[in-house]
DNA sequence: TAGATTGTTAATCGATTAACAATC
DNA sequence: TAGATTGTTAATCGATTAACAATC
């Protein structure tokens, strides 16, 4: 017999996943040690055989009557989104919305750390951000280096993307969390996320629309 | 013959438009008048296929050899989105995100118009950002009816966002896009927007993990 | 004309959902 | 035990992709 070929978790699940985890820590506030499909379902207002499928992915085993253990499935989200260990990152331009992000306090939670953070203005470079000083874009490489940073996240002018990716890859930049709006043309093994505001708002508008026609 | 049911766009096809109607514009500035699906698909790194039914959603016809014709495109795009016309909207919670999201320029672009600020912190409320004007949350139903506001964003601390889309949705707003995460509990038909970093960035250490382990 | 490109129809693929036996 | 809940298998649903005729 050959070893079960493990399938990769599709992609609306891992989405579905930082929601379960945020309920279950709550509910472990809350003092509780099991928890049953049905009332993440509930909670989270997802049908309960999805939610089963979900807990399938992660390999937790729930107990018929009782549920899952709470402990295993924070442990194994954890796992299987690489949050188990804390992922440093650079982030290159500090804008509001790269503030916005260097400060947001979910994200130690969430595994991402970010290590360094670079502008090209010079009123910003040598002020602090946080407990981070703003570096300047020709240490960028170095800084990569020095802390063996292998995800950047972008947050300049759109302008600007391409060609920094491309400096972020030469260094050793595996991943790239992308704020700019454009597609950016880099080598396959890199592995691209793009969060655009615009597509965000195109669904709340197209949804708002669609609506009204009915 | 019964008139032809207009299906609703599928939600993937929605969220690729934006993108399509980026590119468009940038053929547009270069003073191109068609565009063809297979360019569209390179560009985009999509399938020509994919472009085509894409753009069948549209109700823009193509010529073949030719292909589409640039402005019918935009114009259609921005219809679906409901971007034709400037959705208004307030905007709750001045920290670095919303200020980020108060600058961005892109939103005009993108039929969004942010009419009203409003935040707790007194040190904020009466000072300017951009052409706007802080204001305090008791006058939050105000603003909305004044400016016969729909949509709202809130970008406040998680704990505040449920309180505050109840009072969104007493004083008419229909649709919320929410920066916080977890799931707001409201009536069916306020259409909910959720961006959450968190999910973003789930996507992003998921993908990087799958890709070292094989 | 020849060939590139569209648009339609059908096949494929993958995620969600339903049904139900297993089980604590 | 009885009944709630899990986990598996199959059905359904919907999006993507393939194939190809139509056409400029």
């Amino acid at each position: 017999m050959t070893s079960k070929i493990q399938n990769p978790i599709p992609l609306p699940a891992i989405r579905r996943l930082p929601a379960y985890l945020r309920l279950l820590k709550a509910y472990k506030i809350e003092g509780e040690t099991w928890v049953s499909a049905t009332s993440l379902a509930q909670e989270l207002r997802y049908k309960p055989i999805q939610v089963r499928k979900d807990m399938a992915w992660t390999g937790v085993e729930g107990k018929p009557k009782v549920g899952f253990n709470i402990d295993d499935l924070i442990f194994a989200i954890k796992f299987q989104l690489g949050w188990d260990n804390t992922t440093d990152a650079v982030l290159i331009g500090v804008g509001n919305l790269g503030k916005a992000l260097v400060g947001y306090k979910g994200f130690e939670n969430y595994g991402l750390k970010i290590l360094s953070i670079h502008d090209t203005d010079p009123q910003k470079i040598g002020t602090k951000l946080g407990r981070l000083i703003i570096q300047p874009m020709n240490v960028l490489e170095d800084s990569i280096k020095r802390f063996g940073i292998h995800i950047a996240i972008l947050t300049t002018p759109t302008e600007y993307v391409q060609g920094i990716a491309e400096r972020l890859v030469t260094a050793g930049i595996t991943g790239i969390w992308n704020f700019a709006p454009g597609k950016l043309k880099l080598p396959a093994d890199i592995v691209i996320q793009r969060t655009d505001l615009a597509t965000s708002f195109a669904e709340l508008s197209s949804k708002i629309k669609n609506q009204i026609i009915k």
